[in-house]
DNA sequence: CCATGGTACTTCGGTATCGAGATTCTTGGG
DNA sequence: CCCAAGAATCTCGATACCGAAGTACCATGG
């Protein structure tokens, strides 16, 4: 009995007249997200990082040697505005933990590059954060983490189908 | 194969020496929550609402009647700050779909109400927002998402459990 | 080789949030 | 009854985001 089991269930009591049986998972789902972001958000104040300097500089990393991609690429993998990644940039370039180079192929373009010291910040904050979410997914057993897998992928896909309508 | 495959096979990549298996639920749980907003919130503007606007409106409507709660009590249920939820029911007031008033049973107290103007809203809004959230989850069949919600109420009672720590 | 439509990024104004502190009132012990 | 501790709400400054408009550049058809 959880938090959402409770919301359904009043739902279920005022208006009987409704299956609102969606709110089970996408309920939870949004409830799930918002209490990750806040201890996302506590790990990484123990390194100085805000989330979303967190999310643009593993998106570099991951990315590999040289550590560079472009606005476009960052803005389409984390779902934000041109402004606002033109922002977050900014405020990294300031931190120093990334720089901006001139897009040799194509001069309206830009790259964006880790520098050492960014990669450092990203390699120490990405070992603490699988710490946590270890410990998040811990009532789990293995099989059950593989069944949640699979499911929130079938429902991902579904998503990510529906936003290029 | 969704952008998480995406992300967590470049991490694999670049870092064959961390587990980031965690990712494989926990950030299609945060992106799926980010998208759901985006649906949201385009189904809401078509009743000139707003996400957080339908949140405490439905929170007062399926508490039955009077449709009353204290904002302390609203705070709890959608986890936000006091300073928000002030700023929150000024607004709605404001729009004419809760009132505020004191509580009898304790002088600093309020109760916020839900006006029949906010009843029509959230109520329309509702029935809308079910045709949406059905369609999402169109591409799982009734056991997968009994599965699901029941794996997701794991994962949701652990992460209730780690708020009071 | 120019015009046109499209792409890449930035700028800027508006908005919603958090977090910390202030205010008012309640509660329990002495 | 009084006082201290705590609770409920509000205030306010700082922050990050979105969305729309602006600038610079690319690419294609004629």
């Amino acid at each position: 009995m959880d938090e959402v089991d409770r919301i359904v269930s009043a739902w279920r009591h005022e208006r009987p007249d409704l299956d609102v049986s969606p709110m089970e998972i996408l309920s939870r789902v949004s409830r799930l997200a918002k209490q990750l972001d806040k201890a996302r958000k506590a790990t990484f104040h123990n390194h100085g990082l805000e989330v979303w300097a967190f999310d643009v500089l593993s998106a570099l990393r991951r990315s590999g040697e040289p550590y560079q991609l472009s606005p476009t690429r960052l803005i389409g993998e984390m779902m934000v505005t041109s402004g606002t990644m033109t922002n977050r940039i900014d405020r990294l370039v300031s931190a120093g933990w990334v720089s901006r180079h001139p897009d040799p192929a194509d001069r309206r373009g830009v790259l964006v590059r880790l520098t050492e010291a960014g990669k450092q910040k990203v390699d120490d904050a990405l070992a603490e954060l699988l710490v946590l979410e270890r410990e998040l997914l811990a009532d789990l057993t293995a099989p059950q983490k593989r069944r949640l897998t699979e499911l929130l992928r079938v429902l991902s896909t579904g998503f990510e189908h529906d936003d290029e309508a």
